[in-house]
DNA sequence: ACAAGACGCTTGTTTCTACAACTATTCCCG
DNA sequence: CGGGAATAGTTGTAGAAACAAGCGTCTTGT
């Protein structure tokens, strides 16, 4: 660990301010996905990007990659879905050794269901809270984070998904 | 569910961006902390914390306060710290129905020698992939959602802790 | 064609967190 | 004072995550 160079004051203002954010918001997502919907927040996230997907089907270890889930987390929370009826999984038919997870109708109107009280909530702790130039710096801002925290862009693509132009027919999102 | 007015494009990007950081940033901090010291991200929260406050106690209530933990989490959380020799639990004297958690000399110890890799993490994934004025923006967005996400300011003597001018002996911070 | 290794996913174990129930002390008010 | 409510914290239990190990499948090289 040598001669690390300490944090200025502003670049502490910030830091902590961040890990503020990181500490309380999670929270707040979970507890209202959690008492509105019944789902976790990772949960939601999961069905979401199923929603958004081809057949809304996605393999197992996409889903992992796109999610940032390791593959026994993954499988223990796509389980637990499909008990509930949320998700199905079927042995991928090009790779035996390979998972597909597909959103049932029931997955489907779950997310459908779920999303305007999730939007809600984003809006109202975070988006609204900012003007819209720093909603663009919020943008930037963790873009150029993203770039190190995720080098390689394993989850890029989910987080890259709406900087097209005119857009197909999209869905839940968030 | 009245009618949400759903995110724009604009604000689906920075959304979709911030939940990514969320995702993988604490997961980053954990890993490093837990390699190098031993320590999840909220122990060394905790840790330093105390190592900042009068004394390096605080009441178990107002710990709890400041690190956005639940009563029943931080009791278990200092119990294992306890165990582990860094923190100590002492009968408040002006209130028997109060404890008071004190950070040991091996505490202490173990925030000096955790701290410079911390802050290192810190660095390498956020702060230097910043310019000065993003690091400004970062603070001055995270205090606008931090307005929303606590808004009777429970752990503003958190994230407000470098605000003031010259600075007194501080310590180790993250 | 077959063995060695890589890949994809699941299962099991331990650790941590949330929620609820409980004990003990203090405060409030008649 | 004395009794009810509020406060401070702990414990117990169930649910979710991290880590390690395991099993079946595919690929590669010879």
């Amino acid at each position: 660990m040598d001669d690390v160079p300490w944090l200025d004051r502003t670049q502490l203002r910030a830091w902590v301010r961040l890990v503020a954010v990181l500490e309380l918001l999670p929270g707040v997502l979970d507890a209202q996905l959690r008492r509105d919907a019944g789902l976790t927040h990772f949960e939601y996230y999961v069905l979401a990007i199923l929603s958004e997907s081809d057949e809304r089907t996605l393999r197992m270890s996409e889903l992992a990659r796109l999610t940032n889930a390791t593959p026994p987390r993954l499988s223990h929370v796509v389980r637990r879905l499909e008990d509930r009826g949320l998700v199905e999984r079927l042995p991928c038919p090009s790779d035996a050794r390979s998972t597909n997870a597909h959103l049932t109708e029931a997955g489907w109107k779950k997310v459908v269901e779920a999303a305007p009280g999730h939007v809600r909530t984003v809006r109202e702790h975070v988006i609204d809270a900012l003007s819209g130039e720093q909603v663009d710096q919020l943008a930037a801002v963790s873009e150029a984070i993203l770039g190190r925290l995720d080098p390689s862009g394993e989850m890029a693509a989910t987080y890259r998904r709406f900087d097209e132009e005119p857009g197909a027919t999209s869905s839940a999102s968030g």
